[in-house]
DNA sequence: CGTGGTAATGATACATTATCTCATTGACTT
DNA sequence: AAGTCAATGAGATAATGTATCATTACCACG
């Protein structure tokens, strides 16, 4: 529940013969994820799913945070038939499926995204682009217990964001 | 910005002449910190600004979080004329002199809360019963700073927050 | 103290974001 | 080929927060 196995170096990438996404992922393990995670919480596979899953493959391949709100558009585009109700219960189970990340951002906004690995990590996000990083470093476990013990409570899960300015935003600012 | 000097352990309480709450802060301290952060952002003492305080006091004795509409509300059992403006304005005033906490939950809800202590801190968070307690132990701030090099962001704040259940929330659940 | 300038308020409209309802559709089984 | 029912979509509704602006009431000043 805690610091998983994904515990590469940060900032390392993985070798692949397959493309990479600007993150350095690999864009067959996300389409994969995607079906599969569908495939998971239903058996049919519908029309509206399968534009959901192109357009998340896109969006991934491109490395943006984007709104509910963002991607109901971006489907319109193409099918402008396609239901709010339809996208916003696809990004909940895929929240919940831990294909997609949640966002939240201290102005109250959040994005979703998404997420680079399977695997357990936490984001770094700028805050003026909304720009996400993930990154493998965690709390430590044993510290985790400790305050659990310490406050009685048990500890099922925890976030950690850090807010900043990336490269180019910092340039772009006064 | 990271650590700060508030590094007492965790669950230790200080010693005081005035009354403590639940969670061992002294009263005295929470009522000057609510009208000092009242004064520094307007000058004018109002009727709806000193409502406003009294409640934030009472909750900060019973440690409770509470919603913009919770809050609200209470204030309306006393005075049903005070505006909706008014309190969203004053809670987004108080969240920005950190005399209020926003602790966002995963489900996308958020409460609001009395700061334990003025020091910078991280929140531990009962996913049912939205009890918080504040915690202050903190990232290691070269570790934040490697970060930030490594992916060429600055980094200018962060937040952690554990999830979990408290003990009454444990013992009532199935 | 009375009063004028103005910060703050409150009523209400509006905006945004998300959820609910339920008749209809269409994916899959047989 | 047809029936079944999960899934969808249109739109109503909810929940939460923001903007507008005429009115109120602090409080500094005389």
């Amino acid at each position: 529940m805690t610091s998983g196995p994904h515990a590469k170096k940060i900032g390392r990438r993985q070798e692949s013969r397959y493309p990479l996404d600007p993150r350095g992922y690999r864009l067959m393990d996300i389409e994969k994820r995607i079906s599969e995670a569908f495939r998971e919480f239903s058996e049919r596979s519908t029309q509206p799913r399968q534009d959901i899953a192109r357009s998340l493959v896109r969006l991934g391949k491109s490395g943006t945070a984007f709104s509910a709100e963002d991607l109901l558009k971006r489907l319109h585009r193409s099918n402008p038939r396609i239901g709010r109700a339809t996208v916003y219960r696809s990004i909940e189970k895929l929240v919940r499926m831990k294909v997609l990340d949640r966002i939240d951002f201290t102005d109250g906004t959040h994005y979703f995204r998404l997420c680079g690995s399977g695997g357990h990590h936490h984001h770094l996000a700028c805050t003026n682009c909304h720009r996400v990083v993930d990154l493998t470093f965690c709390l430590d476990e044993d510290q985790i217990a400790a305050i659990g013990r310490q406050e009685s409570f048990s500890i099922e899960d925890h976030a950690i964001t850090l807010y900043g300015l990336c490269k180019d935003c910092r340039a772009n600012s006064r």
